[in-house]
RNA sequence: GCCGGGAUGGCGGAACGGCAGACGCAAGGGACUUAAAAUCCCUUGGGCCCUUUUGAGCCCGUGCCGGUUCAAGUCCGGCUCCCGGCACCA
């Protein structure tokens, strides 16, 4: 249903403002101002076709904080880009038989158009586009120089595959065995590849998250699983030769890592990943040859997630061949199952069934022996009496020289003694796998590598990038890179040697693309290096990045990857790009995330055109806290609006007109004082706090109902409507910024709203004559009593006791104890 | 399994250990209006009870069970359910 008169101009001042603050150059930055900076950054957005109000959300916080930060004082960064490489603007040009760049580039202007609407302002001087190669160039540049620090190396390997997208992913894009974009099933394929070596920085991703603590714990918490550190020992289990057979090399001992060398005595076999190269050379002369193989190969060809999941039945065989538990020296089997991970230790593990669930389901499977080295207090040592494994600490029992001591020293001292008898040593293992970025997809930045004959991978030298990725090139994905067989783009000559060679066809993951674009916006245009180092040092680390939770460990951690990078190249001076870290929550429409495939996705424009951006933005911020999921509720909006018709028509309505609705309940100028300042003060500890608008929003609200209750009949209470008024369009202005500089400057001023200083509070004005406390016996509220805010305990107490209500529930009886929260509560103990 | 976060009216959500439900939505009633829209006012967690009435009062109530405290949505112990992360990681 159109409104044909709107309650307020919306429609006629938005527009106008916009053109304004564009004219005026408002978010426009000089970095060399003499004001303190803030860099205020969302996450640059994928440009998608058209954004929906959940997008909104994101953009609306980042622009309310620039604007606020502005009024505060500060020289304010707030730019935007576009993250515009990637697979589904891609897979969309292939749907739309259209090619990506023209359809990115379209996007990019339909978004900024939408971003222009909503009110959030940007300096677009410093816009990047990351499909362009002018920034491009620069990310190849990066890879350069990785590659220069043996960062970026090659390898075969086996890695998770999109059957659908046709194109190998990292780690982190695996969710749950399926593609982070297109949920089809990662299959696994040996494949060489670049890698990115982001686990020799492992540890330092990890212990630089102290430094974060502007950051959510729970993201910090994700990026600790993630990294995934566990410390341990690496135990070498000689192989005892096979009868009639020489020793040879592949008889060296078996390493197994463990993070319980406290159960070495019970461990009773050992068992290897079906995958481990050393197997087939291990079984080569076993009697069993034959039947293993097969084994193996079942287990090999068993679906990847089925197999890595805890519920999947454990399966194994034995080898025929047997290792030396190094501790006892007894000969224990050797065993292949499907539960060992080639991918982490050592892929052998030494199985102690008494004391861990999987050897324990195992063991009892295949009737292997179970021995209990860890006993438990108060219950029995008895092998037959374990109905599952006792994982927890305890004291070592039937541990040679080890009985006695308690498991966490019993660790430190076995790791000692197999240190000095060089039959294990301390090893710290992580999870977190090396970064793969290659892509055999189009819509990418060329990996700039050339590949010679005789000079092997040779890098394109600095001087020579850009690479260009060719317009012309038939896109559809096939599983290799569509650049493979472009004639022109593979027509170059080795670097070195001069003779004819071929371009490395794979493109980069687009998340190296947005690993370091923040460092861009300081010096978007410079065409002799992708950062301003000096310029860069002063204008970061980013003091306030907003973003998504989806981000929490991809995006967030190659950021901070490729920034300890540059910092250790001397290119940076900051450790970690991101000070303070906000993600928002999502938002919901009908118990899902608003998404175009959902069919639930809530237009912008639709809404802008009805109430107007002001309105959009400040039911999006009034919904609920800005960190958590929220309901689109289209009914909600209707009460922002309402709100903003309240304060448009209390701003411009006539000074002689009334106000006051009913007498009774009408205001004094010395309420409504202190009401301004309460509201100040609220509303700038929500803004100072964690970015609680919605709070700060219904502070304004409930200061715009008194002031509707509020007749000025002095010239003074007139000046002091007029100021609460100024104040309240001030406070509100990073929500709503178009109506609340309409007024401003309807309020007579000249220069706009947000180069005007925030307001502050009176303490003083916080402090009331007189104010209600409550009168509790024994806990209960029995009555309330309007007291000078002065008044002292004594006095109180007396008012109190003479109080009808108060002495009714007393009733005669003794007051035991008195408890006095001043200007609150009185609580009297019967 | 481990690690986070959460659970409050019909709904979104407020509450330095101190009046639970601010603010907003929805609903109901009323005013204005020929009517509608817009606007404004009142009521709105549940139960009980007294009174001729206006009203006033009492009890219960923040997922469940227990504890600390003069006082618990908030702190402590033990659960249930929901959301998120990690997970056959040795």
């Amino acid at each position: 249903m159109e409104k044909s008169s709107p309650v307020y101009p919306f429609r006629e001042i938005e527009p106008r403002w916009q053109r304004q603050w564009a004219e005026k150059r408002l978010f426009e930055v000089k970095l060399e101002d003499a004001r303190p900076k803030y860099y205020c950054l969302v996450m640059f957005p994928y440009p998608s076709a058209s954004l929906h109000v959940g997008h909104g959300h994101n953009y609306i916080l980042g622009d309310a904080v620039a604007r606020y930060k502005m009024m505060r004082g500060f020289n304010v960064l707030s730019p935007m880009g576009f993250d515009a490489f990637g697979l589904p603007a891609e897979n969309a040009a292939l749907k739309n038989n259209i090619h990506p760049k023209t359809s990115t580039l379209q996007n990019v202007q339909n978004m900024k158009r939408q971003l222009g609407e909503w009110g959030c302002g940007y300096d677009w001087t410093r816009e990047v586009t990351s499909c362009l190669p002018d920034y491009y160039r620069w990310t190849q540049w990066i890879f350069l120089k990785l590659y220069g620090k043996g960062l970026a190396y090659k390898k075969k390997a086996a890695v998770n595959w999109c059957p659908s997208c046709q194109t190998s992913l990292a780690n982190e894009q695996v969710v749950d065995g399926r593609c982070e974009r297109c949920e089809a099933k990662v299959e696994s394929k040996n494949l060489e590849q670049w890698f990115f070596k982001i686990t020799t920085y492992a540890e330092r991703l990890l212990e630089d998250l102290k430094l974060l603590e502007g950051w959510p714990e729970r993201v910090r918490i994700m990026q600790e699983n993630w990294i995934g550190k566990s410390t341990g020992v690496e135990i070498d289990f000689p192989v005892v030769p096979l009868k009639g057979t020489v020793p040879s090399k592949g008889d060296s001992p078996l390493s197994c890592f463990t993070t319980r060398v406290d159960t070495i005595f019970g461990a009773t076999y050992v068992v290897i990943s079906p995958e481990h190269p050393r197997l087939s050379e291990l079984v080569r002369d076993v009697p069993e040859r034959k039947n293993v193989e097969a084994a193996v190969n079942r287990m090999k060809a068993q679906d990847l997630t089925v197999r890595s999941q805890l519920e999947t039945e454990k399966e194994g065989i034995f080898t025929g061949r047997f290792v030396v538990n190094p501790m006892t020296q007894e000969k224990i089997p050797l065993w292949v199952a499907n539960y060992v991970l080639m991918e982490y230790g050592t892929g052998i593990v030494m199985a102690v069934p008494a004391h861990d669930d999987r050897d324990f389901e195992f063991a009892k499977k295949y009737k292997l022996p179970i021995r209990v080295v860890i006993g438990r207090p108060g219950k029995s040592l008895k092998t037959e009496a374990f109905k599952e494994a006792y994982e927890d600490p305890g004291i070592l029992v039937d541990s040679g020289a080890f009985t006695g001591i308690p498991s966490e020293a019993a660790k430190e001292k076995i790791a000692d003694f197999m240190e000095r008898n060089k039959i294990g040593r301390r090893k710290i293992q992580y999870r977190l796998r090396d970064w793969l970025i290659s892509r055999q997809r189009y819509w990418g930045a060329p990996i700039p590598m050339i590949h010679c004959q005789k000079c092997g991978a040779v890098p394109v030298p600095e001087k020579d990038l850009p690479v260009l990725l060719p317009e012309s090139v038939k896109f559809k994905p096939t599983g290799v890179s569509p650049l493979q067989d472009h004639p022109e783009f593979q027509k170059v000559k080795c670097p070195r040697c001069n003779v004819p060679a071929r371009r490395e066809p794979d493109t980069m993951d687009t998340f190296v693309d947005s690993s370091w674009y923040f460092l861009r916006y300081i010096s978007p245009k410079d065409e002799k290096r992708a950062f301003d180092t000096q310029a860069v040092n002063r204008w970061l680390p980013v003091d306030q990045y907003i973003g998504g939770v989806e981000h929490a460990i991809l995006h967030l951690l190659y950021a901070r990857f490729i920034n300890k990078v540059l910092y250790d190249l001397g290119l940076i001076s900051f450790k970690e790009p991101f000070a303070r870290l906000f993600t928002q929550g999502m938002i919901i429409k009908d118990g899902a995330k608003m998404s175009k495939s959902k069919g639930n996705v809530v237009s912008p424009d639709e809404l802008i055109r009805k109430y107007g951006a002001d309105t959009v933005r400040l039911y999006t911020l009034f919904m609920g806290p800005p960190e958590k999921d929220a309901e689109w509720q289209d009914q909600g909006v209707e009460g922002a609006y309402r709100f903003l018709a309240r304060l448009w028509r209390m701003a411009a309505r006539e000074e002689s007109e009334k106000t006051g609705e009913r007498e009774g309940r009408a205001l004094g100028a010395g309420e409504i004082r202190y009401e301004l300042h309460r509201t100040v003060k609220k509303v700038t500890d929500d803004l100072e706090g964690d970015f609680h608008f919605n709070t700060a929003i219904s502070a304004c609200m409930e200061f715009l109902n008194c002031l509707y209750r509020f007749e000025p009949h002095t010239a003074e209470e007139k000046k002091l409507l007029r100021e609460s008024l100024e104040t309240l369009v001030k406070l509100l202005a990073p929500f709503v910024p178009h109506v609340a500089e309409e007024l401003w400057f309807r309020f007579g001023h000249s220069e706009t709203v947000f180069r005007t200083p925030w307001p502050t509070y009176d303490s003083r004005a916080l402090v009331r004559d007189e104010e209600e406390v409550v009168v509790q016996v024994s806990g209960r509220v029995r009555s309330r009593l309007k007291v000078p805010s002065q008044i002292s305990e004594e006095e109180i107490k007396n008012l109190a006791l003479q109080d009808p209500k108060v002495r009714e529930w007393i009733n005669g009886r003794e007051v035991k104890k008195v408890i006095y929260v001043p200007h609150r509560l009185l609580n009297m103990v019967v």
